[in-house]
DNA sequence: AATGAATGAGAGTTCATTCAT
DNA sequence: AATGAATGAACTCTCATTCAT
């Protein structure tokens, strides 16, 4: 069997009927999305579920793999379209609006999965080794480079440290992913999407104040007229 | 500063021999920085501190009790420090760029604190119900209000959102310093300050390009030439 | 008789193979009989039973409903036969007669038995709550019934209190069975049953005596000669 | 140290404080009664006693030893009085209403020692080996030496078996007592007191109808004249 | 004489996981 | 393919007891 064996880990098991394995996996995300991993018990799932104890493990090989086979799937579905679609947009600008809005999205619009991402998968080491998390990289990546583009055509600023800005980006959409987990208080996640582009975009600084380049600049254009 | 007991809520114990304590603590924040949470035993921890696991129960009345503690003492102080010092710090853009870093310096300074902090206490619900919690969102409510001063003051944008702004702060400073703890990648973590107070100060988008504000500005001064 | 599951009140679980689950009541017996209820672990009553530690929960959720469940059936059985032999015996007398005997029996064929009702669960006052105390309490109330029916008949005297008579048959007979799971003492406890019969029927005391009604009588007689 | 060294067995220390001794026992007595053994803690009975844990066991050498002091004193008086009294007395029946108002008062006056003795001691194994219950059975005896008086002196039935009513007498006390201590229900003891002598003098049965003992007698009396 | 502090020794209980059917 | 039943392996927490002061 040469194919690709171990999507989530080492012992992941052939799914002998997806339908099922993936209404387990639903059932997984919500109990570990309203008790966290610990505390919900593969009996939890499996009532959930409506199968037996047993029968999760026909599945998935232990509970650990179950949690980390949570987001294998969404990730992978996810980046596809990502770059995908990201070939049809001009302009690392619109690029960057557009990884953004669709990171806001991801979460927005599944919020069992946000809290499995932000509340447990986050905080676990051993999600880091999984294939699931190599996608999560590459996702990452994709955002570096759309920065990069951005400084190299001109529309960033060449000060700029992409991988800082990107950790700005991401940092951003977890905290507010998280804190909606947490208190669903952002009310309306994709709603801010706008602000942060336009925040991340043109700083808080008010222009005139504090950016003597500008002023520089300035002059020279009014002496180039 | 009359000592408030009971940081960590409803059932902490009175320490006896507060040195004792203290060593307790620093093994846990220690064990449970290397293992997580459930994978440290307080038999883990007790060996740590060269007790006996009885003796923990003596100072603390359950492990999440323990876990609980860690932060306490630390922010009580980090907030008494950042409120203490703002007052000598005049303009709102010096008091964010302050309080940055000492945010960062808070992590940066103690990566076991840092990893307890954002692997494990981060994803806990019941820690939001903690005394130590109460802390981190007056210490979130610092920066909320200094932003407003800048806006009222005129060095800030008016048409930011001070908890947007506030979310991308800390966001940006959590996944740092997660990272840092996973990965231990960016080396210098305070050395980034400058970068992540430059860039939410100005942006990332070169300035004639995207700004028709100062293109506007530009046509009035050359006109006025 | 339809099963009525959960003799032992709310938290008894279904059992699984009703073999195992009085295989495993009867080693509990028989452990907690020797040891009484602290000193016996459930590992003691694995080891008796063969099964493990682990098992004992998936039959009983708790050692003290494990100690509860003990009389349960028991009782149950014991109260139906009670009642349905009642029918067929003439005269109050005859039933108290019978009643006597049987309580004593119950004990006397099952010294285990015996010995966690008299020694262990006499003295828990949480068993007060179970539903197999309920039966016990009908049972107590069978006896009643029978002495008021006596007093109506004309059997018993009509002076007498049918509670403390109770009180006093019942305590006599557990205060003979404890003897006897403490000393082995009473050999034959069932041997005692006429004796005690015969004295909670006509007394101690000697008839002319005390009893100024029967004296009266004697010398009537006597003095016919 | 020639004299009686050791009241409660093995392990009992020299009385630095008789008072806080007696204190401390106190604090036992009314903890064990609301508890029970097991549940009871000694932090519990410092707490009630107003003294450390420690000192405890400067006056009592084990947890088990403290229970089994409680009844020492006591039992050891009541017992002294009872024969000083029953000197007094006349008639073996005057005696034993006697004892069984004694009996009856001694838990009636002292319900947390009712409680103690009727729990939790009386299913106690070790309690057996103690001095105190050397002295209960000492008591015992009292009860069946009184009873063989009287059949002795024709105060009493010829055919009564000492051992057994001096089981009934006890007997009930003991169920009315634990009754009282479980269910506060019979609200006078010592008001049964009176019936109880009663019942065990004369018995239930109307005399007429089932006493062909009386009647045989009789003929035998009126020849023998 | 009194006790604050420390701990050894377990015990009950939970659960992920396995396996025979 | 599905599961009922069984269990190994821990882990938290409690408490009686000790000992130095």
């Amino acid at each position: 069997m040469p194919s690709k064996p171990n999507h989530a880990g080492k012992g992941s098991k052939a799914k002998k009927n997806p339908a099922k394995g993936a209404t387990i996996l639903k059932a997984a995300e919500h109990t570990f999305a309203r008790k966290g991993f610990h505390e919900a018990t593969i009996s939890d799932i499996a009532k959930k579920a409506k199968v037996s104890e047993a029968t999760i493990y026909e599945y998935f090989s232990s509970k650990e793999e179950l949690l980390f086979s949570i987001p294998a799937k969404t990730i992978h579905q996810y980046q596809e379209k990502n770059l995908e679609i990201l070939e049809y947009i001009q302009g690392a600008a619109n690029k960057l609006r557009f990884l953004i809005y669709r990171h806001l999205k991801l979460y927005a619009s599944n919020p069992d999965y946000a809290n499995v991402v932000m509340l447990i998968l986050k905080g676990n080491r051993n999600f880091l080794k999984t294939e699931a998390y190599q996608i999560v990289q590459r996702s990452a990546r994709n955002t570096t480079q759309v920065l990069e583009e951005g400084i190299q055509s001109g529309e960033f600023r060449s000060d700029i440290k992409p991988y800082l800005v990107r950790a700005m980006i991401w940092g951003t959409i977890e905290h507010l992913v998280t804190r909606k987990s947490l208190f669903g208080k952002p009310q309306d996640l994709l709603g801010l999407a706008d602000h942060i582009v336009g925040t991340i975009f043109i700083g808080i600084l008010t222009p005139q104040k504090t950016e003597p380049t500008i002023h520089v600049q300035v002059k020279m254009e009014a002496s180039g007229e």
